[in-house]
DNA sequence: TAGTAAATGCAACTCTGTTGCAAATCCACA
DNA sequence: TGTGGATTTGCAACAGAGTTGCATTTACTA
């Protein structure tokens, strides 16, 4: 059964289904990791860690720590999420809801570490890079304090 | 022996004497840490890891790892230089040359992990932050492929 | 309904950085 | 110039995050 784009059910709110949805569309194989990691990255609205997936996946279906990574790594290199690393040096994923998600700044906590995703954000790249270098992506944090911290 | 600012001899090339003078004229303790490892990030133009900085000081003077991390972490406190982590997971330290050198971008190789310091760069912070989040620093960084990885 | 490539679980491992504690060192003050 | 006492250093052990190898299980294709 293959899916267009347009097809998509608004009213679909099982993320399950969506993540299924999502991973069948793009031609690649179905698992229960995929099915509920990415169902569960699809439901938050910040940046988690592999502890906090592992947190609240709990009860619904036990996976290796080590099965986590590999999905996570999976999700990140077929474009199903995205990865980024915060001064704590931990990763930290989000799902790409929308296609044009790749350049968007994040916000990161300075108290209690949380990452939070800008997605309406305008970017101004007009800097000048030493001679030879080749900008491809651009990574902006704004550091400071979230609501519950200030 | 206190020293003035304006009295920093422009002339100092030797930089174990630069940062000698630059920790005794803060008033804090001279150790040969200190010396070693700020005059090595003085001498260089970007990011450099605890490896980096540790095979530089070969030959030169033999610290224990423990001993290198914590002038790190002392030398950063005291904002002689600034730390950074990039994607792959690992500190990166930089000398504070310039007194407004707090707020300016990076560039990160995604080929070799390189990171320079972009200190000529103008920042615009005209974004909006969710309701109650107070914005501290931000942070920039530029990712692509640096001249010897092109 | 096989056959096969891919995904998973488990154990052991690496890499980066941290902590506790005793020995050495720096420096303010006598 | 010599000392007392707080700081810094070295060493060993530890911790957290993520990786690798390999045997077993599972998902899809034919
Ligand atoms: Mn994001
Ligand atoms: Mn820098
Ligand atoms: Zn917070
Ligand atoms: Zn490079």
């Amino acid at each position: 059964m293959q899916l267009c784009c347009k097809s998509t059910n608004p009213f679909l709110v099982d993320l399950q289904k969506k993540a299924e949805e999502m991973i069948r569309h793009r031609g690649e194989r179905i698992t229960p990791g995929r099915i509920h990691i990415l169902a569960m990255l699809l439901s938050e609205r910040r940046a988690v860690t592999h502890h906090e997936i592992e947190e609240r996946l709990k009860g619904k279906h036990r996976f290796d720590r080590v099965t986590l990574y590999r999905v996570l790594e999976w999700l990140n290199e077929k474009g199903f999420v995205h990865r980024l690393v915060s001064a704590d040096r931990v990763w930290r994923f989000r799902a790409n809801i929308h296609e044009h998600s790749q350049q968007h700044a994040h916000f990161e906590c300075l108290r209690c570490t949380k990452v939070v995703c800008l997605n309406d954000f305008e970017t101004t790249h007009d800097f000048a890079l030493p001679a030879g270098y080749r900008s491809r992506e651009v990574e902006l944090t704004v550091k400071g304090l979230c609501a519950e911290c200030v």
